[in-house]
DNA sequence: CTGATACTTTCCAATCCAGTTAATTAACCT
DNA sequence: AGGTTAATTAACTGGATTGGAAAGTATCAG
């Protein structure tokens, strides 16, 4: 059994730690290899500080995990929360599916119905 | 060819909507019905300026789209934006995928190894 | 026209967020 | 020990977010 309103707080600090592109853009740095806080800074014009700020959000919103190698804190992407949001938003697949699905048998009914021109 | 700034714009207003529980209750109920603003507040302890204001956000990140009938001003979930953020997230299944499919790997090794015991 | 219903807007306080600079901690290297 | 590299913490600022109360707008019903 899943408790709601736990579930509910860690969506809300999942969902607002993917709310920024700095973050979504170390998120897909690190999808490739595990880096360093140097060198997910490197592509940003950011002081460290600040990016240093956004992968403690990362990590607080198990995003990532964080490991020690001498002064180095090299981050990895943990795939769970990512888990958590996919499945939280395919709960809503079939709305879209259904539009998909409305739409074929309307082009379908179309193509039953008129009369064929060209070809 | 889409626009990368764009769409990370658009990105951060979709999650920073979704970042709230109010408003994911808000479209959980949607996802069922189209309602009125009256009807969406019922079930929540905040008063209905507060409520209005979620709509607002949930509809300028294009989750929600209105229509009017009389006073009534009705919210229908819109699945384009949820559409846009399932394939965000899906372009990191292979993480969790890969994951699972290691752990399956290391329990078929198991089986072939061990000596079978019952059965 | 008047009143009721359904919302929205405005204004305000409290809190949170993203970024900066400066100072601090931690581990390594001679 | 002393210096360098890696990263965090502290203190601060401007701007956004969340909420409430009060006032305003829009549409219907008589």
């Amino acid at each position: 059994m899943t408790n709601a309103a736990l579930d509910d707080a860690r969506l809300d600090e999942t969902f607002a730690a993917l709310s920024n592109s700095t973050r979504r853009a170390i998120l897909a740095r690190l999808s490739d290899r595990e880096a360093s806080v140097s060198d997910l800074a490197a592509p940003f014009d950011l002081t460290l500080p600040a990016i240093s700020k956004h992968i403690k959000v990362l990590e607080h919103a198990g995003l990532i995990t964080r490991g020690r190698r001498a002064q180095f804190r090299p981050c990895a992407i943990d795939a769970a929360a990512l888990a958590e949001v996919a499945s939280w938003v395919e709960q809503y697949r079939h709305i879209w599916d259904d539009r998909f699905d409305r739409m074929d048998d309307y082009v379908q009914k179309l193509q039953n119905t008129q009369p064929k021109r060209e070809r």
